[in-house]
RNA sequence: GGCGCAUUCGUCUAGGGGUCUAGGACAUCGCCCUCUCAAGGCGGAGAUCGGGGGUUCGAAUCCCCCAUGCGCUACCA
């Protein structure tokens, strides 16, 4: 058996930004090409000039590049099967097109719009087959022809589907499937300006394209019949076929803006790592066996596999991806995050704090939020008050302590703040240690010392480790942040 | 309406006749750790495998029927 060198394609079309679904069928794409050390090409499917949405394209590129799904063949890297673009090969589309012309497998159809819409509605209400054209045109004489041509109609080139029999291929998710001749309509091939239906476009390129797997999502499984009739008619041999489960939306309906930030571009912007993306996407439809799900980029290449791909279409679920998201960003080393969230930071926090935020104090930060946040985006929503200035705005009744009340607060914060300007080293295990012995001292719980401190320093109840924040915030603005809570709580 | 595909904990999934009184993960609950919040550790609850018929000594696993969901049914991809 002669095995077929893999190459494989993504073939988008620019009529809108790509979501987790296009791209995760990017990405098993590309992954089965690294895997078997094949070609990934990306091809634009810009067919349709109506629909064409601007910037789409450049979102798609921009989505495979932060994932790091780089392409063998496409746009900005050319190659040896181009163009990549279908509006670049209309001549290839036209002239096979007139080939099965030429060979009767195809006939010029000149019914109006109107006639085609008021068919579809027809049948419809007929409640049998899901044929909707009345083949009118597939048989029409040279007269016949000649006559509508004269009426100056432009008219669209059908394929001839066979009237019986049934089709059967191959899909190596699925299994064999089987669809009757007499279901499927006389397609389009050519539109009257001149452009392919996807149908044509896609078997002419990936049959010049070498193309020896298609990849691709559930959704085009019913017209793959007609993709093989065509290949047939052609003369040539249909690559193999997988039909990719499709990635649902929490109302289990096919993933689109309803569903809110489902863009790539979106995860992007919200702070998410595309290996933390690339890992979770990989499992939408995919499985090693029952318990791995940690892969690293490598790991996904060695391991990925067409025949461990799931049949069943699987619901986007951002919870687990936002766990997924924080494993990776406790996995990262604190230097490298904090080079990350620097911009993040910068573009993040109140206008009153002054730029260009410090690059070793935001290194001193880090580490104190990297186990807290799940995504790049929630930094400074925990990290800002380690930016602001002296004076944090929060509630005063926040300093006092559950089963504490307003005067041994006060009386905890001012020893406090006492101690606090007797101590030597500012760090870590000097705060710890003498505001311990402190609350040892005073016959409190440490709670009751540390929980007043903690919100007058930060302003919240909940923050990083009370010795370790003070230690990076200084000397200086810790005492000065307590002296402005005992005022608050004093006056209010 | 027709055709096609699918159907295991709320969600992602493992499972391809006996090792399944169905395993893992997220979420959830409890405990531990603990200065709070997290993280981490431990444990619990959670699916009679959509329903009904078969086949078989034995079925989540094979077959049939039904139901439900999704997709397609365009001069859109």
């Amino acid at each position: 058996m002669t095995e077929k060198k893999v190459r494989v394609r993504f073939a988008p079309s620019p009529t809108g930004y790509p979501h987790i679904g296009n791209i995760r069928t990017a990405l098993f794409n590309w992954l089965f090409a690294r895997h078997s050390g094949g070609s990934f090409i990306l091809r634009i499917e810009d067919t349709d000039q109506s629909r064409k949405v601007e910037g789409a394209l450049e979102a798609i590129l921009n989505s495979l590049k932060w994932l790091g799904l780089n392409w063998d063949e496409g746009p900005e890297v050319g190659g040896d099967y181009g163009p990549y673009f279908q509006s670049e090969r209309l001549d290839l589309y036209q002239k096979y097109a007139r080939q099965l012309l030429e060979t009767g497998n195809a006939y010029k159809c000149y019914c109006s719009p109107e006639r085609l819409d008021q068919m579809r509605r027809e049948m419809v209400e007929r409640k049998e087959s899901g044929r909707s054209y009345d083949r009118h045109c597939r048989d029409l004489s040279p007269a016949q022809q000649a006559e509508y041509e004269s009426q100056g109609i432009t008219p669209v080139i059908r394929f001839k589907v066979p009237l019986e029999g049934q089709t059967t291929f191959h899909d190596l998710v699925r299994g064999d499937i089987t669809f009757d001749h007499s279901e499927l309509d006389d397609l389009v091939l050519l539109k009257s300006d001149g452009y392919p239906t996807y149908h044509l476009a896609n078997i002419v390129d990936d049959h010049f394209m070498e193309i020896s797997h298609i990849m691709r999502a559930d959704e085009w499984l019913s017209s793959t019949p007609r993709h093989v009739l065509l290949y047939r008619a052609m003369g040539w041999e249909p690559p193999l076929f997988a039909h990719l489960p499709m990635i649902l939306g929490p109302d289990k309906s096919k993933l689109s803006k309803r569903h809110g930030a489902t863009a790539v571009t979106e995860f992007q912007k919200q702070g998410y790592l595309p290996k933390a993306m690339m890992n979770f996407m990989a499992l939408l439809g995919w499985s090693l066996d029952d318990k791995t799900e940690i892969f690293s980029r490598d790991e996904l290449i060695k391991y990925f596999s067409i025949e461990r791909i799931s049949s069943t279409a699987a619901i986007f679920n951002h919870e687990k991806l936002n766990w997924m998201n924080g494993l990776y960003i406790r996995e990262m080393p604190a230097e490298e995050l904090s080079k990350q969230i620097m911009p993040v930071l910068e573009s993040d926090l109140p206008a009153s704090v002054p730029r260009p935020i410090s690059e070793e104090y935001t290194m001193q930060v880090i580490p104190l939020i990297q186990e807290r946040i799940n995504t790049l985006g929630e930094a400074a929503s925990y990290a800002d008050f380690f930016f602001l200035g002296d004076e944090l705005e929060y509630d005063p009744a926040l300093l006092i302590a559950k089963k504490t009340d307003k005067e041994s607060t006060l009386k905890a914060l001012k020893a406090g703040l006492e101690r606090l300007l007797s101590i030597n080293e500012w760090n870590h295990d000097s705060l710890e240690g003498s505001l311990r012995l402190l609350a040892e001292e005073q016959g409190t719980k440490a709670g009751q010392l540390f929980s007043p401190l903690r919100v007058a320093c930060t302003g919240r109840t909940a923050s990083p480790g009370l010795f370790e924040t003070m230690a990076v915030l200084g000397r200086e603005k810790c005492l000065r942040r307590i002296e402005v809570a005992i005022n608050k709580l004093a006056n209010g």
